[in-house]
DNA sequence: CAGGATCCCGCTAGATACTG
DNA sequence: CAGTATCTAGCGGGATCCTG
Protein backbone atom coordinates (compact mmCIF):
# COMPACT_ATOMS: atom_id res chain seq x y z
CA UNK A 1 0.00 0.00 0.00
CA UNK A 2 2.84 2.37 0.35
CA UNK A 3 3.95 2.10 -2.97
CA UNK A 4 1.01 2.46 -4.44
CA UNK A 5 -0.01 6.13 -3.45
CA UNK A 6 2.11 7.98 -5.93
CA UNK A 7 0.39 5.08 -8.84
CA UNK A 8 -2.73 5.84 -7.82
CA UNK A 9 -1.97 9.75 -7.74
CA UNK A 10 -0.84 9.61 -11.65
CA UNK A 11 -3.91 6.95 -12.05
CA UNK A 12 -6.20 9.61 -10.89
CA UNK A 13 -4.60 12.39 -12.88
CA UNK A 14 -4.88 10.17 -15.95
CA UNK A 15 -8.44 9.68 -15.32
CA UNK A 16 -9.45 13.69 -14.64
CA UNK A 17 -7.13 14.01 -17.74
CA UNK A 18 -9.14 11.65 -20.03
CA UNK A 19 -12.25 13.25 -18.68
CA UNK A 20 -11.77 16.20 -19.64
CA UNK A 21 -10.46 15.25 -23.04
CA UNK A 22 -14.06 13.48 -23.60
CA UNK A 23 -15.62 16.52 -23.04
CA UNK A 24 -13.56 18.72 -25.52
CA UNK A 25 -13.42 17.12 -29.01
CA UNK A 26 -11.38 20.26 -30.65
CA UNK A 27 -8.83 18.80 -28.67
CA UNK A 28 -8.70 15.39 -30.60
CA UNK A 29 -9.48 17.41 -33.56
CA UNK A 30 -6.51 19.81 -33.24
CA UNK A 31 -3.86 16.82 -32.62
CA UNK A 32 -5.21 15.23 -35.78
CA UNK A 33 -4.85 18.37 -37.81
CA UNK A 34 -1.66 18.75 -36.32
CA UNK A 35 -0.41 15.70 -38.26
CA UNK A 36 2.77 16.37 -39.85
CA UNK A 37 1.81 14.86 -43.09
CA UNK A 38 -1.82 16.21 -42.73
CA UNK A 39 -0.37 19.65 -43.16
CA UNK A 40 1.97 18.51 -46.58
CA UNK A 41 -1.16 16.71 -47.59
CA UNK A 42 -3.53 20.08 -47.28
CA UNK A 43 -0.52 21.86 -49.24
CA UNK A 44 -0.20 19.62 -51.67
CA UNK A 45 -4.04 19.57 -52.65
CA UNK A 46 -4.34 23.38 -52.01
CA UNK A 47 -2.28 23.81 -54.94
CA UNK A 48 0.79 24.78 -52.96
CA UNK A 49 3.54 22.09 -54.17
CA UNK A 50 5.36 22.21 -51.32
CA UNK A 51 5.59 25.38 -48.27
CA UNK A 52 8.42 27.42 -50.67
CA UNK A 53 7.69 30.30 -49.38
CA UNK A 54 8.20 32.19 -52.91
CA UNK A 55 5.99 29.96 -54.47
CA UNK A 56 2.66 31.59 -54.49
CA UNK A 57 -0.03 28.72 -54.29
CA UNK A 58 -2.17 27.32 -57.14
CA UNK A 59 -5.25 26.41 -57.29
CA UNK A 60 -6.87 23.17 -55.31
CA UNK A 61 -7.03 20.34 -57.58
CA UNK A 62 -7.06 16.44 -57.96
CA UNK A 63 -4.41 14.37 -57.44
CA UNK A 64 -3.19 11.24 -58.04
CA UNK A 65 -1.87 8.66 -55.37
CA UNK A 66 1.58 8.80 -57.15
CA UNK A 67 1.85 12.18 -57.97
CA UNK A 68 1.29 12.99 -54.14
CA UNK A 69 3.63 10.11 -53.42
CA UNK A 70 6.29 12.38 -55.56
CA UNK A 71 5.40 15.65 -54.49
CA UNK A 72 5.50 15.21 -50.76
CA UNK A 73 8.47 13.08 -51.10
CA UNK A 74 9.22 11.77 -47.67
CA UNK A 75 6.39 10.20 -46.90
CA UNK A 76 6.24 6.37 -47.16
CA UNK A 77 3.18 4.24 -49.52
CA UNK A 78 1.64 3.48 -46.07
CA UNK A 79 2.07 6.99 -44.41
CA UNK A 80 0.55 8.88 -47.57
CA UNK A 81 -2.34 5.72 -47.57
CA UNK A 82 -2.94 6.18 -43.42
CA UNK A 83 -2.88 9.94 -43.70
CA UNK A 84 -5.62 10.30 -47.09
CA UNK A 85 -7.72 7.63 -45.43
CA UNK A 86 -8.34 9.75 -42.51
CA UNK A 87 -8.64 12.63 -44.00
CA UNK A 88 -11.31 10.88 -45.97
CA UNK A 89 -13.02 9.78 -43.22
CA UNK A 90 -12.85 13.24 -41.64
CA UNK A 91 -14.51 14.36 -44.84
CA UNK A 92 -11.45 16.89 -45.67
CA UNK A 93 -10.83 14.58 -49.07
CA UNK A 94 -12.87 12.54 -51.68
CA UNK A 95 -11.44 9.60 -53.33
CA UNK A 96 -12.27 9.12 -57.04
CA UNK A 97 -11.60 5.77 -58.23
CA UNK A 98 -11.55 5.52 -62.24
CA UNK A 99 -11.23 2.03 -63.41
CA UNK A 100 -8.99 2.62 -66.54
CA UNK A 101 -6.68 -0.32 -67.57
CA UNK A 102 -3.82 0.83 -64.82
CA UNK A 103 -6.09 1.56 -62.29
CA UNK A 104 -6.31 5.71 -61.61
CA UNK A 105 -7.09 6.84 -58.17
CA UNK A 106 -7.62 10.65 -57.37
CA UNK A 107 -7.87 12.80 -54.53
CA UNK A 108 -9.42 16.17 -53.87
CA UNK A 109 -10.41 18.55 -51.21
CA UNK A 110 -13.79 18.77 -50.16
CA UNK A 111 -14.96 22.38 -48.84
CA UNK A 112 -14.20 21.16 -45.67
CA UNK A 113 -11.18 20.47 -46.71
CA UNK A 114 -10.79 23.82 -48.42
CA UNK A 115 -11.26 25.38 -45.24
CA UNK A 116 -9.42 23.64 -43.35
CA UNK A 117 -6.42 24.59 -45.99
CA UNK A 118 -7.55 27.98 -45.51
CA UNK A 119 -6.56 27.98 -41.69
CA UNK A 120 -3.52 25.74 -42.19
CA UNK A 121 -1.70 28.21 -45.00
CA UNK A 122 -2.16 30.92 -42.34
CA UNK A 123 -0.08 28.76 -40.29
CA UNK A 124 2.41 28.07 -42.53
CA UNK A 125 1.96 31.98 -43.35
CA UNK A 126 3.39 32.43 -39.63
CA UNK A 127 5.99 30.19 -39.95
CA UNK A 128 7.09 31.96 -43.74
CA UNK A 129 7.31 35.00 -41.94
CA UNK A 130 8.76 34.48 -38.56
CA UNK A 131 11.10 31.55 -39.24
CA UNK A 132 14.22 33.66 -39.38
CA UNK A 133 13.43 35.72 -36.26
CA UNK A 134 13.07 32.44 -34.55
CA UNK A 135 16.34 31.05 -36.37
CA UNK A 136 17.90 34.25 -34.57
CA UNK A 137 16.71 33.52 -31.56
CA UNK A 138 17.67 30.12 -31.44
CA UNK A 139 21.47 30.74 -32.56
CA UNK A 140 21.17 33.59 -29.76
CA UNK A 141 20.55 31.05 -27.34
CA UNK A 142 22.64 28.37 -28.39
CA UNK A 143 25.43 30.89 -28.61
CA UNK A 144 25.64 32.23 -25.17
CA UNK A 145 27.77 31.01 -22.20
CA UNK A 146 26.90 28.39 -19.95
CA UNK A 147 26.14 31.49 -17.66
CA UNK A 148 24.48 31.49 -13.76
CA UNK A 149 20.70 31.56 -13.87
CA UNK A 150 19.86 34.84 -13.15
CA UNK B 1 25.05 -4.81 -56.60
CA UNK B 2 21.83 -5.90 -57.04
CA UNK B 3 20.87 -5.45 -54.02
CA UNK B 4 21.80 -1.77 -53.98
CA UNK B 5 19.53 -0.78 -56.60
CA UNK B 6 16.35 -0.18 -54.34
CA UNK B 7 18.12 0.85 -51.74
CA UNK B 8 20.29 3.41 -53.56
CA UNK B 9 17.16 4.76 -54.90
CA UNK B 10 15.55 5.54 -51.13
CA UNK B 11 18.88 7.15 -50.70
CA UNK B 12 18.89 9.04 -53.71
CA UNK B 13 15.53 10.42 -52.97
CA UNK B 14 16.27 10.78 -48.56
CA UNK B 15 18.98 13.04 -49.84
CA UNK B 16 16.73 15.27 -52.38
CA UNK B 17 13.94 15.07 -49.23
CA UNK B 18 16.67 16.49 -46.86
CA UNK B 19 18.10 19.04 -49.46
CA UNK B 20 14.59 20.17 -49.79
CA UNK B 21 14.14 20.38 -46.27
CA UNK B 22 17.36 22.34 -45.81
CA UNK B 23 15.95 25.08 -48.46
CA UNK B 24 13.15 25.16 -46.41
CA UNK B 25 13.18 25.83 -42.76
CA UNK B 26 9.48 27.28 -42.32
CA UNK B 27 8.76 23.04 -43.12
CA UNK B 28 10.57 22.18 -39.63
CA UNK B 29 8.93 25.34 -37.97
CA UNK B 30 6.10 24.37 -38.85
CA UNK B 31 6.46 20.66 -37.43
CA UNK B 32 7.86 22.29 -34.53
CA UNK B 33 4.46 24.16 -33.61
CA UNK B 34 2.36 21.18 -35.29
CA UNK B 35 3.78 19.47 -31.40
CA UNK B 36 0.85 18.55 -29.15
CA UNK B 37 2.23 20.51 -26.23
CA UNK B 38 2.94 23.20 -27.62
CA UNK B 39 -0.59 24.25 -28.77
CA UNK B 40 -1.77 23.43 -25.55
CA UNK B 41 1.08 25.43 -23.52
CA UNK B 42 0.71 28.48 -25.95
CA UNK B 43 -3.24 28.01 -25.26
CA UNK B 44 -2.27 28.10 -21.64
CA UNK B 45 -0.10 30.78 -21.56
CA UNK B 46 -2.60 32.80 -24.02
CA UNK B 47 -5.11 33.11 -21.03
CA UNK B 48 -7.62 29.85 -21.86
CA UNK B 49 -7.01 27.41 -19.52
CA UNK B 50 -8.06 24.87 -21.76
CA UNK B 51 -9.58 24.40 -25.42
CA UNK B 52 -13.04 24.43 -24.36
CA UNK B 53 -15.38 26.03 -27.00
CA UNK B 54 -17.83 27.39 -24.68
CA UNK B 55 -15.18 29.07 -22.37
CA UNK B 56 -13.57 32.92 -23.63
CA UNK B 57 -10.04 33.16 -23.72
CA UNK B 58 -8.56 35.33 -20.88
CA UNK B 59 -5.45 37.39 -21.11
CA UNK B 60 -2.12 36.77 -21.75
CA UNK B 61 -0.32 36.39 -18.19
CA UNK B 62 2.79 34.63 -17.25
CA UNK B 63 2.45 31.59 -15.12
CA UNK B 64 4.65 29.68 -13.02
CA UNK B 65 5.89 25.63 -13.63
CA UNK B 66 3.81 23.98 -11.37
CA UNK B 67 0.52 25.95 -12.65
CA UNK B 68 1.46 25.29 -16.11
CA UNK B 69 1.88 21.26 -14.95
CA UNK B 70 -2.08 21.82 -13.27
CA UNK B 71 -3.62 23.02 -15.83
CA UNK B 72 -2.66 21.41 -19.08
CA UNK B 73 -3.17 18.10 -16.94
CA UNK B 74 -1.34 14.82 -18.79
CA UNK B 75 1.75 16.63 -19.43
CA UNK B 76 4.59 14.92 -17.49
CA UNK B 77 7.19 17.68 -15.60
CA UNK B 78 9.42 16.25 -18.47
CA UNK B 79 7.59 16.84 -21.34
CA UNK B 80 6.60 20.19 -19.76
CA UNK B 81 10.07 21.35 -19.39
CA UNK B 82 11.49 20.04 -22.85
CA UNK B 83 8.48 21.78 -24.40
CA UNK B 84 8.94 24.97 -22.44
CA UNK B 85 12.98 24.80 -23.35
CA UNK B 86 12.18 24.50 -26.63
CA UNK B 87 9.72 27.63 -26.70
CA UNK B 88 12.39 29.35 -24.89
CA UNK B 89 15.11 28.70 -27.69
CA UNK B 90 12.76 29.78 -30.31
CA UNK B 91 12.16 33.01 -28.61
CA UNK B 92 8.69 32.33 -28.07
CA UNK B 93 8.54 32.39 -24.12
CA UNK B 94 10.64 34.04 -21.10
CA UNK B 95 11.80 32.18 -18.36
CA UNK B 96 11.81 34.69 -15.05
CA UNK B 97 13.56 33.15 -12.22
CA UNK B 98 12.77 34.76 -8.66
CA UNK B 99 14.98 33.58 -6.21
CA UNK B 100 12.30 33.29 -3.33
CA UNK B 101 12.34 30.66 -0.63
CA UNK B 102 11.28 28.03 -3.14
CA UNK B 103 12.62 28.96 -5.90
CA UNK B 104 10.01 30.69 -7.83
CA UNK B 105 9.79 30.50 -12.03
CA UNK B 106 7.74 31.79 -14.57
CA UNK B 107 6.76 31.93 -17.79
CA UNK B 108 5.66 34.07 -20.14
CA UNK B 109 4.54 34.81 -24.11
CA UNK B 110 6.71 37.42 -25.85
CA UNK B 111 5.84 39.12 -28.98
CA UNK B 112 6.61 37.05 -31.11
CA UNK B 113 4.74 33.93 -29.44
CA UNK B 114 1.84 35.96 -28.98
CA UNK B 115 1.42 36.21 -32.70
CA UNK B 116 1.54 32.51 -33.13
CA UNK B 117 -0.95 32.12 -30.41
CA UNK B 118 -2.90 34.13 -32.20
CA UNK B 119 -2.16 32.15 -35.28
CA UNK B 120 -2.92 28.78 -33.38
CA UNK B 121 -6.29 30.12 -32.10
CA UNK B 122 -7.73 30.39 -35.12
CA UNK B 123 -6.91 26.98 -35.83
CA UNK B 124 -8.19 25.68 -32.72
CA UNK B 125 -11.04 27.49 -33.77
CA UNK B 126 -11.70 25.97 -36.76
CA UNK B 127 -11.90 22.93 -35.20
CA UNK B 128 -14.28 23.51 -32.72
CA UNK B 129 -16.26 25.32 -35.55
CA UNK B 130 -15.91 21.74 -37.58
CA UNK B 131 -15.88 19.30 -35.14
CA UNK B 132 -19.45 18.16 -35.34
CA UNK B 133 -19.00 18.28 -39.11
CA UNK B 134 -15.89 15.98 -38.81
CA UNK B 135 -17.99 13.75 -36.29
CA UNK B 136 -20.27 13.20 -38.33
CA UNK B 137 -18.40 12.31 -41.38
CA UNK B 138 -16.88 10.16 -39.92
CA UNK B 139 -19.69 8.54 -37.95
CA UNK B 140 -20.71 8.08 -42.08
CA UNK B 141 -17.57 6.70 -43.13
CA UNK B 142 -17.91 3.78 -39.84
CA UNK B 143 -21.46 3.14 -40.52
CA UNK B 144 -21.41 2.65 -44.21
CA UNK B 145 -21.38 -1.32 -45.29
CA UNK B 146 -18.04 -2.83 -46.90
CA UNK B 147 -19.21 -2.41 -50.47
CA UNK B 148 -17.54 -2.13 -53.50
CA UNK B 149 -15.23 0.03 -54.44
CA UNK B 150 -17.19 2.50 -56.85
C1' DC C 1 9.32 24.31 -6.06
C1' DA C 2 11.47 23.42 -10.35
C1' DG C 3 13.70 20.65 -12.59
C1' DG C 4 17.91 16.95 -14.15
C1' DA C 5 19.13 12.01 -14.93
C1' DT C 6 18.01 7.49 -16.00
C1' DC C 7 15.50 3.44 -17.35
C1' DC C 8 12.41 1.45 -20.27
C1' DC C 9 8.25 0.45 -22.79
C1' DG C 10 4.94 1.15 -26.53
C1' DC C 11 3.75 2.94 -30.61
C1' DT C 12 5.01 5.20 -34.82
C1' DA C 13 6.60 5.06 -39.03
C1' DG C 14 10.18 3.45 -42.31
C1' DA C 15 11.92 -0.59 -45.18
C1' DT C 16 10.80 -4.49 -47.76
C1' DA C 17 8.03 -7.64 -50.24
C1' DC C 18 3.79 -8.96 -52.36
C1' DT C 19 -1.02 -8.17 -54.90
C1' DG C 20 -5.22 -6.73 -57.86
C1' DC D 1 -0.68 2.19 -60.64
C1' DA D 2 -2.32 1.96 -56.09
C1' DG D 3 -2.13 0.02 -52.65
C1' DT D 4 -1.62 -4.12 -48.52
C1' DA D 5 1.01 -6.96 -45.15
C1' DT D 6 4.76 -7.86 -42.17
C1' DC D 7 8.80 -6.91 -39.61
C1' DT D 8 11.51 -4.04 -37.04
C1' DA D 9 14.20 -0.11 -35.24
C1' DG D 10 13.98 4.27 -33.32
C1' DC D 11 12.32 7.39 -30.26
C1' DG D 12 8.74 9.83 -28.00
C1' DG D 13 7.35 9.96 -23.66
C1' DG D 14 5.97 8.01 -19.02
C1' DA D 15 7.74 6.40 -14.37
C1' DT D 16 10.98 6.81 -10.92
C1' DC D 17 14.67 8.71 -8.28
C1' DC D 18 17.47 12.52 -7.10
C1' DT D 19 19.13 17.69 -6.53
C1' DG D 20 19.58 22.86 -5.68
Amino acid sequence: MATTTAAQRRAQARTEFDAFLAVCPSRQLLDRVSDKWVGLLLCALGGGSFPQPSAEEGTPRAMRYSELLRQVAGVSPKMLTQTLRSLERDGLVTRSVVATVPVTVSYELTDLGLSLHVTMRALKGWAETHVAEVLEQRAAYDARPVEKIT
